[in-house]
DNA sequence: CTTTTTTGTGATACCGCTTTCACATCGTAC
DNA sequence: GTACGATGTGAAAGCGGTATCACAAAAAAG
């Protein structure tokens, strides 16, 4: 059933049901012929209709590197509520972390397809940069600083500062990083350049042979955690870019009697769920991820609204929450 | 740009573009002329005004009670992949456990909103049931069995049997168990009927004392064992209906110094990533999530192809993966 | 009582694409 | 040489809505 169909079935002009529907110029009687009408039929006007003329699609696209994983979930609900309550529907695309889908999602949704797009990503190539310049539709990431964008993040450099400053605070005087790949400016970088400036700080050095990079897996972590206790000179303290790498690396640490906090101290950023009733629980830092997401949809939902170009960074802050995994008197 | 400038710009006429975009049936020549006029003007036709027409969205709804869930994100991925590559996309809708949310997303989708609909949801009522036999447009639910639907599910009742059955064959006489809302057919009904049966097969009886219902949350976990734990008498083993609520339950454990496995056994059905670090490993039951999530899209797409209406309810089996919390000498 | 404004209304052009249709062209069969 | 199907083509009629507009009726202002 289409709208002229429909406005014969209601005794009403075309144009009456669609101001019923969208601005509401309308008479009460008109109305209640409308809605009784509608309770016989069951008449929906059809979006994909609605959207060749006003076009709003009231489609928001969101581009994920995966969805198993329980930051990206939380972000992704934070989204979802938001956006949500205003009436948009999120088109999802999990890019697998692959490279050429993020770009060709990224093209798709520069095109007609979305109203907006929140843009997860770890890494951020200049091929990403050039692309989001050229979005004709408001877009915001999320999880990444990048400058002349909208923007939120976390604070990732001061959360592992303070997580290893917090082990180093104990005693420990050979501390080791197993961090992710640099290239991701936050959950990479940043996460190092905290922990290397709170090794500094303490005025220890950096030992590079107790650096490692890892994927974002627990079996990568058990690998990396492997690698670190091959050399002669053991650790005393641990810090990791994600509690799955920490989970990891703890499991390596089980399997070969080393005992947490006693001959090493884990530290870890995320806070996930699991933390606390892993092996040893887990000391970690607790980001906001949920928040991040909601803020994430705010700031699209502004954007939306408005035609101005001002671009904001918004930067959540963090808690360190302290469990057994550091839990050593100095 | 739209189509009838574009053409102009090529130097074809409208038809043949829109030939170009759809069923090719062009000459080479003109295909060039066109293919050269894209790369000068970046053309890209409107999804929404082709959809008015062709009344093809390629977009299908995905109705979920969370997303922070790894079984639902493992599911969900498996949806992606497979319908990603059909050039599908994924209209994600997060209910959070929100009965009306589920049931106005159906609603939705009744309509033309979509070429297809996948439900995940926990508990079906009756107006779920009367809402899917009224879909105009093909549906497939994951997890859970409806006669007279199309599904793709697991044994759970295999696989809690079969879980509960390694606890009793060790030698436990006192089986305790941790459940799910029992109006969740699958997670709660399945699993609990398949712990009965071991118990029963097994020649013991059932203690109504030992039975818990708890939300799918590790806090929930840790407090019906807690309640478990009141009692005079204690249990020796015990059946989670999910990996969180073992974890919760592993959780008082530690803080009473109940043994696992000495004292009390633990199984649970999940395979969640964490089972092997936690506290002490859990042994658990690996059902095939993301399998079901492609299953699931496959069927989706069949069903979107044929205009038969033959229901199929497909089962995907387990795998029992037994690890420290039950490895008890009997 | 006229003029102006407000409020409500339906006809109709239009959004950007697909589909139908009538027709032109070409190669092949008879 | 004619008949025929196969292939290719553009004009134009939709698809199901929304936006614009002119205009009537009622209310407010003068």
């Amino acid at each position: 059933m289409n709208i002229s169909e429909f406005a014969k079935e209601a005794g009403v002009s075309v144009s009456a049901v669609s101001r019923y529907f969208n601005d509401g110029y309308l008479s009460d009687d008109k109305r209640a012929l409308i809605e009784a009408a509608i309770e016989r039929t069951g008449y929906v006007p059809s979006y994909s209709a609605r959207m060749v003329r006003s076009k709003v699609t009231k489609l928001v696209g969101v581009i994920l590197p995966k969805l198993s994983s329980e930051s990206i979930a939380r972000i992704t609900e934070g989204i979802g509520e938001v956006l949500g309550e205003e009436g948009f529907e999120l088109l999802l695309v999990n890019t697998s972390n692959d490279y050429n889908r993020e770009i060709s999602s990224l093209e798709l949704f520069r095109q007609n397809r979305v109203d907006g797009v929140i843009l997860l990503a770890g890494v951020i190539t200049d091929l990403h940069r050039s692309l989001l310049a050229k979005m004709r539709v408001p877009t915001i990431i999320v999880g990444q600083k990048l400058k002349g964008f909208n923007c939120v993040c976390h604070n990732d450099l001061g959360a592992s500062y303070n997580m290893t400053k917090l082990m180093l605070d104990k005693g420990a005087k050979r501390p080791a990083f197993i961090g992710a790949n640099p290239e991701d400016m936050a959950a990479g970088k940043d996460r190092r350049v905290g922990f290397e400036k709170a090794v500094l700080d303490a005025g220890l050095t950096l030992d590079p042979r107790f650096c490692e990079i890892a994927r974002f897996s627990m079996d990568s972590g058990y690998e990396k955690a492997k690698h670190l206790f091959s050399g002669r000179e053991k650790p005393d303290c641990l810090f990791c870019a994600t509690d799955n790498i920490a989970a990891g690396a703890m499991l390596y640490c089980r399997e070969n009697s080393i005992r947490i906090p006693e001959d090493l101290m884990i530290g870890a950023v995320g806070d996930s769920r699991f933390d606390r009733v892993l092996y040893v629980p887990l000391s970690s830092v607790h980001l906001h991820y949920k928040t991040a997401g909601r803020e994430g949809a705010k700031m699209l939902l502004s954007e939306m609204k408005k035609t101005s170009e001002v671009h904001r960074i918004v930067q959540l802050e963090y808690d360190v929450i302290e469990r057994e995994s550091t839990n050593r008197i100095g």
